[in-house]
DNA sequence: TAGGCCATCTGGTCCT
DNA sequence: AGGACCAGATGGCCTA
């Protein structure tokens, strides 16, 4: 490559039209320079596309895990983004307290007739998880605080298969309200 | 066809 | 300086 001012050197006297040569030359290295930023500038912004891309494919295998550890609907059912972590947010909250209840409820009194009987299939099991029941949390999640986990209000998923999943947990926890007495 | 969901690109900001 | 993270924009695909 030929430096831009070479043909500058020397002084004394220079032949006329030699200024204009100068501003050509120096106009067209100036523009190898912007094509060379350009360039690499391009090259930046591919590496960091590729990056991106990479970082949202893990984002989305975490999110696949995520759905993979959650109760399994019918096969064909992949659960959405907002939905896998709503549900989650629900799920760990129903589990937890499903933990606090059966604490409580340890060692069980001789009279103990609490959470023997599991919820009827399609009543108690099922509505707790619909929003209309005040006292009955749903699969839908709520920003606010982790001891309501959801609200009507951006009770944006609770779909009927949900339900089923949920007519595993133990009665204590498929009835909130209940208590252990 | 409208609306929802998603992947990708992009520029800005913060952090190391 | 370079990478990570984020949010907005855009376009494609699918479904009611």
């Amino acid at each position: 490559m030929m430096p831009a001012e070479a043909a500058s050197s020397g002084g004394g006297s220079e032949p006329p039209g030699a200024p204009r040569e100068r501003r050509r030359r120096r106009g067209r290295a100036r523009a190898r320079t912007e094509a060379l930023l350009h360039t690499l500038k391009r090259s930046r912004r591919v590496k960091a596309n590729d990056r991106e891309r990479n970082r949202m494919h893990h984002l989305n295998a975490a999110l696949d895990e995520l759905r993979s550890v959650l109760p399994t609907f019918p096969d064909d059912t992949k659960l959405t983004k907002i939905e896998t972590l709503r549900f989650a947010y629900n799920y760990i909250w129903a589990l937890s307290e499903t933990l606090r209840l059966a604490e409580q409820c340890l060692p069980p009194p001789p009279t103990f007739r609490g959470a023997a009987a599991p919820p009827s299939p399609g009543s108690d099991a099922g509505s707790w998880l619909s929003s209309a029941s005040p006292s009955a949390p749903s699969l839908c999640a709520s920003a606010s605080a982790p001891s309501s986990p959801a609200t009507s209000e951006d009770c944006a998923y609770a779909p009927a298969e949900s339900l089923r999943a949920f007519r595993g947990l133990p009665a204590a926890s498929a009835a909130p309200g209940a208590s252990c007495r």
